[in-house]
DNA sequence: TTAGGGTTAG
C-alpha cells in the first residue's frame, strides 16, 4: 500500500520535491530542499514492479486520450503531446529501477500489454537518452517480444543507433542495422547520418569515410545529398581539410553543386580561415556556379567570428552595392556580429536601417539586440528592446527570455529575473534548462547556494523541465566553496541523484564528492554511492570499480 | 541530418 501510494504520486510528478517546512535526515534537521532531494535520493525499486508498472500505465491511458483530444483544440496550435505524460512516467520508472535484473523482468513480463506505437517508443528513448544501457534495453525487449505484438519503426530504429554510437558500442550499431534490415526496414541516408556523425565525434572520420564509401553495400547508395551530408559532418566538426580532400577526389563523382560549395565555405569560416572561404567562392563562380544569399551570409558571419571586423562591414557594404540580396539572416548577422564586439551603437544603427530597406526583423534579430545591450549595454535598455517587440504584436520564444534572464541576473536582480520566468508561462513559454541553469549559475556566483538548491527543486519535480549534466555540475561545484561539512552531504546527494537520472559524471566530480563525503564522515552515503554506480551498468570515465 | 542568423560560461 505504501508504495502503491508512492508511485501514485511518482505519476503526478510532484512527490519527489514537493515537502514543504522541515524534513530530517538522519539526526539532523535540514531545511525543505534538503528533505526533498533526500526523498528522491531513496525512491527504490518498486517492490512489485510489473504491477507497478501497468498502473502508471493506466494511470496515464486515460489522461493520455484526453489530452490527444484537447490538443485538436487547443487555442495555441501547441498540442502537449498525447504520449507525454505515459512516456515520462514509463522512462521515470525505468530510470529508477537500479537493478537491471528486475528491470529486464519486469519489462518482459509486462511490454506485451502496453499497446506501443512509434511515437511512444520514441519519446521513451529520448527521455532515456542519459541512460543509454537502459534505452537499449528497453528498445531490445520490445524488439524481441514474445509473441511479436510491436515492430519498431525505422525512427526507433535510428534513436537505438544513435544510443549506441554514443557510447561507442559499434558492434551494437552493426548489429542493430542488420536487425534493422532483417526486419524489412531498409536503412535511410538519415540512419548513415546519425552513424557517421557519431564516429566523427568520437575521432574516428577515416573510419567514417569507409563506412560512407560502403554504405550501398547496407542498402543506401550513396548521392549528392548524402555526400553533402557527409561533407557538413566533417566540417562541423573542424575537419575542413579532409573535407576539401574529399571534395577534390570524388566531386566528379557526385557534381557538386552550390550547397556543396557552401559547405566548404563554411566549414573554413567555422575554424576562422576567412580567405579559404573566399577562395571556394571565387572557385565556385570559376565553375559556373552562383552563390546564392546563403553563401554571402556565410562569408559575413566568418568575418565576424574571426573579429575581422572590418573585413565584415565592408563585405557587408560591398554586398549593398552590388545588390545582393540582404536578408533577415544578413542583418541579423550583422546587428549580433557588431554588437558582441563591443559596437553597440553601430549594431543598433543597422537594426534601425533594416526596415527602411524593406526587411522586417525576426524574433532572433531582436534576440540577437536584446542579448548585446544585456552584454555590452545596459539591461535596462534590453528591456525597452523587448517592450518594443512586444508593442510591435512579436511574440517573445525562450530564446528571448533566457538572454534577458540572464542579463538580470548579471546585474544582480534576482527577483527580477524571477518574475520574467514567471511572465515566461504567461507567454506559452515554459522555462527550460537553459533558463533555470542561468539562474543557479549565477545564485551559486552569487553564494546563494539554499537559492540555487530550491531551484533545483523546481526543476526536479519534473513538471516543466528536468535537470541536465550543466545543472549538476555547476550546483555540486559550488558546494565545493564554503568548505562546510553539510555540503558534503548534500554534493553526495546530488551526484547520487544525478546517476539516479542517468547521467555519467566526470571522473573529476565523482572522485572529488567521494573524497568529501569520507573526509567529513560521510562513508555511509560513499558506500552507497559506490553500491549504486556498480549496480547501474554505467561508469564515470575511467573509474573502474 | 544536403548549406546561412539569435540562449549559459568556461
Amino acid at each position: 500500500m505504501f508504495l502503491a501510494s508512492k508511485l501514485a504520486h511518482a505519476t503526478k510528478n510532484k512527490v519527489f520535491f514537493s515537502h514543504e517546512g522541515i524534513g530530517r535526515f538522519g539526526s539532523r534537521v535540514m531545511p525543505c530542499h534538503m528533505s526533498a532531494i533526500y526523498h528522491n535520493h531513496y525512491q527504490t525499486s518498486p517492490k512489485y514492479p510489473q504491477q507497478l508498472l501497468l498502473r502508471v500505465f493506466r494511470a496515464k491511458k486515460q489522461q493520455c486520450q484526453q489530452l490527444h483530444t484537447t490538443s485538436t483544440t487547443n487555442t495555441t496550435g501547441h498540442s502537449p503531446g498525447p504520449y507525454l505524460p505515459l512516456s515520462k512516467n514509463i522512462s521515470c520508472f525505468i530510470l529508477r529501477t537500479v537493478d537491471i535484473d528486475t528491470l529486464t523482468h519486469t519489462l518482459e513480463e509486462t511490454a506485451c500489454k502496453i499497446p506501443w506505437s512509434p511515437p511512444l517508443v520514441n519519446c521513451i528513448l529520448k527521455r532515456l537518452w542519459n541512460h543509454g544501457p537502459k534505452a537499449l534495453l528497453f528498445f531490445n525487449v520490445l524488439d524481441f517480444l514474445s509473441p511479436r505484438s510491436y515492430t519498431h519503426a525505422a525512427s526507433s530504429f535510428n534513436h537505438a543507433i544513435d544510443i549506441a554510437a554514443r557510447m561507442r558500442q559499434y558492434n551494437a550499431v552493426w548489429t542493430l542495422l542488420s536487425r534493422m534490415r532483417s526486419r524489412n526496414i531498409t536503412p535511410s541516408p538519415l540512419t548513415f547520418a546519425i552513424i557517421l556523425e557519431r564516429f566523427v565525434s568520437a575521432g574516428k572520420p577515416e573510419k567514417a569515410l569507409r563506412i560512407f564509401l560502403s554504405m550501398h553495400h547496407r542498402g543506401c547508395p550513396q548521392d549528392l545529398s548524402s555526400f553533402n551530408t557527409f561533407l557538413d559532418i566533417l566540417c562541423k566538426s573542424n575537419r575542413v581539410e579532409m573535407a576539401s580532400s574529399l571534395f577534390r577526389a570524388l566531386g566528379p563523382r557526385f557534381r557538386p553543386d552550390t550547397v556543396t560549395y557552401n559547405i566548404i565555405a563554411n566549414g573554413w569560416c567555422l575554424i576562422k580561415r576567412t580567405p579559404m572561404a573566399l577562395r571556394v567562392m571565387k572557385d565556385m563562380v570559376e565553375r559556373g556556379l552562383t552563390p546564392t544569399p546563403v553563401t554571402y551570409n556565410i562569408l559575413l558571419k566568418g568575418f565576424f567570428r574571426a573579429g575581422q571586423l572590418k573585413e565584415a562591414w565592408d563585405f557587408f557594404l560591398q554586398m549593398k552595392r552590388r545588390g545582393c540580396e540582404l536578408d533577415v539572416v544578413t542583418y541579423t548577422t550583422v546587428v549580433h556580429g557588431f554588437g558582441v564586439a563591443g559596437e553597440v551603437e553601430k549594431a543598433q544603427r543597422v537594426f534601425d536601417e533594416m526596415v527602411g530597406h524593406g526587411c522586417l526583423p525576426s524574433i532572433a534579430t531582436y534576440n540577437a539586440l536584446i542579448q548585446v545591450l544585456c552584454k555590452k549595454d545596459n539591461v535596462e535598455n534590453a528591456l525597452v528592446v523587448f517592450n518594443d517587440l512586444l508593442r510591435k504584436g512579436y511574440l517573445p520564444n525562450s530564446t528571448t527570455y533566457n538572454v534577458l534572464i540572464r542579463g538580470l541576473c548579471h546585474a544582480s536582480e534576482f527577483d527580477r529575473a524571477a518574475e520574467f520566468m514567471e511572465r515566461m508561462k504567461g507567454d506559452d513559454c515554459e522555462p527550460n534548462v537553459q533558463t533555470f541553469n542561468v539562474l543557479i549559475r549565477y545564485l551559486c556566483d552569487a553564494g546563494e547556494i539554499e537559492r540555487s538548491l530550491s531551484v533545483l527543486v523546481k526543476m526536479g519535480n519534473g513538471v516543466c523541465c528536468p535537470p541536465n549534466l550543466d545543472t549538476f555540475n555547476v550546483l555540486i561545484s559550488a558546494l565545493f566553496v564554503r568548505k562546510k561539512p553539510d555540503d558534503m552531504l548534500t554534493a553526495g546527494k546530488l551526484l547520487m541523484e544525478m546517476m539516479e537520472r542517468g547521467f555519467l559524471p566526470r571522473k573529476f566530480t565523482y572522485n572529488r564528492v567521494l573524497n568529501g563525503l569520507l573526509l567529513t564522515g560521510n562513508q555511509a552515503l560513499a558506500k552507497e554511492i559506490l553500491r549504486a554506480q556498480s549496480r547501474s551498468g554505467h561508469f564515470p570515465r575511467e573509474i573502474r570499480l
